[in-house]
DNA sequence: AGCAGATTCAATCATGTGATTGAATCATTC
DNA sequence: GAATGATTCAATCACATGATTGAATCTGCT
């Protein structure tokens, strides 16, 4: 290569341009223009607009789901009654998605998430049936081994606020203006705690809710 | 006017275009052709694109800003110590939102309003500034009446969360591919209900973290 | 040095974009 | 029924978009 990683460039420049003005608000020739490269280059190392932005979001998809699958693989050797298994399950969810803060690149990555719902849907529904959806059954499996008396509307339902409010509260655009802070506090660990417990006490309110009748 | 309500039909297509693809994929040309005008209808109409965008929310945003606030008031003639503070509070949040569902047009505003932080700042700055902040700090005033003991921090982080898995539960669009359910169902009441209990158990179970050390 | 494959480049294509213009059409009022 | 103002229209402007091409350049190997 006669330019050191231009491909990494591309990627790094065009994450960023993603998480900002999501896809359909970036375009090929603004990030090439930052990256220093010309435009054609992005068709040569990927081919398209689209495979790029797929590619950008598989450099950390992969890596977070392993852990994710592998903190939930704890879970599921506890007993269902175990005092804390909700809170354990929920922290398999939380916590890689976090921990990616501190590592280069995961604030775009993450970013990039918090839009996913609205990006278009061809670019997202692959990367839904391949990725997000069987990590999702998982969890919902174990959820409902912790709370097999939940139907499945709650259960899906939970796992949707979960996710939900994860992704948005690193995010939010507004966090600045009223807040003085970034939404990404230093202490990740107490943000992952904020989550785990609002998220496992939301859950245990449903629980002995439906009990209740 | 020759053609019936012509400003009408451009918003309500506006509307549900917005909706599906966002403000960058949707053009006017596209709007107007499904709305049988012409494209210079828009910029007599409204302008430019941003105003109708921001037209298409106004329809709205302040009807359930009323009905928000209305709802909140009654909160605030509660003693702090009322048992169902927490959960009225949360309700005078997601019922006019939720609510909202079965009135015509309310479906696209909310899907709209799912995809707002996604959306060009300069389109959602203002819209923030003029509604949703003013509305924000009443209830987290509230928020902070019920919960004393609570800091800033955990405030906002509440009420983000809140807000946030309210509006993409009604419009996650990979509901319909593992529940084989509508994300939007017929129980509204249920919906809200359940809303209502996620969030208050939340909530009271950060009072109660905290409370602990 | 010279070849071959990988990479980068400027230039261009076809299409789509929001916006604007000025003429045509409509409805209303006197 | 003519005049007036509101509305709609086809046509066009200036520019941005993703994609492609073929020539130039670089890199590593023999």
């Amino acid at each position: 290569m006669s330019q050191p990683d231009t491909k990494r460039r591309i990627l790094d420049v065009a994450a960023r341009q993603f998480a900002e003005r999501g896809y359909n608000g970036t375009s090929l020739r603004e990030i090439m223009r930052e990256a220093g490269v010309n435009v054609a280059a992005a068709h040569y190392h990927f081919g398209s607009k689209g495979v790029l932005y797929r590619a950008v979001i598989d450099r950390f998809v992969c890596r977070i789901r392993e852990q994710r699958l592998a903190l939930l693989e704890e879970c599921k050797r506890m007993p269902a009654e175990s005092p804390g298994l909700v809170e354990r399950i929920f922290y398999a969810l939380f916590a890689p998605h976090v921990h990616l803060l501190h590592v280069e690149g995961g604030i775009e990555y993450a970013r990039i998430i918090a839009r996913y719902a609205s990006e278009p849907r061809e670019l997202i529904l692959p990367l839904y049936k391949d990725v997000f959806e069987p990590v999702r059954q998982q969890f919902i499996s174990e959820l409902h081994r912790a709370a097999p008396d939940l139907s499945d509307d709650d259960l899906n339902r939970s796992y949707g606020f979960a996710v939900a409010f994860m992704a948005t509260s690193l995010v939010d655009p507004t966090y600045e203006s009223h807040s003085g802070n970034s939404p990404i506090p230093d202490d990740l660990e107490g943000l992952i705690a904020t989550l785990v417990t609002f998220a496992a006490a939301g859950f245990r309110g449903l629980m002995s809710e439906r009990g209740k009748s």
